[in-house]
DNA sequence: GTACTCACTTGGAAAGTCCAACCTATTGGC
DNA sequence: GCCAATAGGTTGGACTTTCCAAGTGAGTAC
């Protein structure tokens, strides 16, 4: 099934191809905040389906702009990550913020599930 | 019929509600150049059909992000063209461009239009 | 084995988009 | 005045995407 595209040589066509469909652009900020598991992005995201969520997830990872990892232990989890690439998209998501309000926040403290991705270390 | 918004208190998602649908940041990129008229949009923007263009020039209006003004003479026209607040996206389009491309072209020379619209000076 | 959470998938309705055709008003040629 | 062309849309219907609620299967927890 192909998406549709913008089909145009044109840098922000092609970005806009990649997180311009709803919902991607919010799931990138929500991990430029460090990974997270995917009940947690819909917990955090309120409105998303759970279909389009997996299906946004999907997508990003085909991109090569999310990872996502199996934590072993100590809890049976699945993380999903931005990748090199996909923490790249951070200025567009400032823009975007510097734009839509007065205030954009830094990027959160760690948590439990973001400590243990460091200290686990990046996927291969 | 109300739009579909995000409907969260995030300055990324009350961005996302604004200029977030398809084609709205494209055409938004096309007018940074300088005001166009209706047929010139459709033109410059291979895809997009003329309901979409028509919907999304009043919503952008409607947000204050583009201004339509009627030139009588030379030619009678109507261009269409960005507010302040719609030039302010500029940062966007361009953190996009970064990130989807290698190349980002400066605004282009004045044409015949964009020409007339600053003799004529912007609307009241 | 029963219950519970996590990470999804499925089916169907609603909303959004695409496409081609049509419409109205104005201009330009003759 | 008449005809054709252009600008700036609107309309109807097909197709695609998104929403929503419900269900599934795998893995602990007890």
């Amino acid at each position: 099934m192909p998406r549709r595209s913008y089909d145009q040589y044109c840098a922000v066509a092609r970005a806009l191809d990649a997180v311009g469909e709803r919902w991607s652009l919010l799931i990138v900020r929500e991990l430029l905040d460090g990974p997270r598991r995917y009940t947690d992005l819909h917990a955090d995201l309120p409105g998303v389906s759970t279909d389009i969520l997996a299906t946004r997830l999907k997508q990003l990872e085909g991109e090569g702009l999310v990872e996502r990892r199996r934590l072993e232990r100590p809890a049976n989890a699945t993380v999903y990550a931005l990748t090199d690439r996909g923490v790249e998209l951070r200025p567009v998501i400032a823009a975007l913020a510097v734009w839509g309000g007065p205030e954009l926040g830094e990027p959160r403290p760690t948590d439990a599930v973001r400590e243990h991705w460091y200290t686990v270390g990046a996927p291969e």
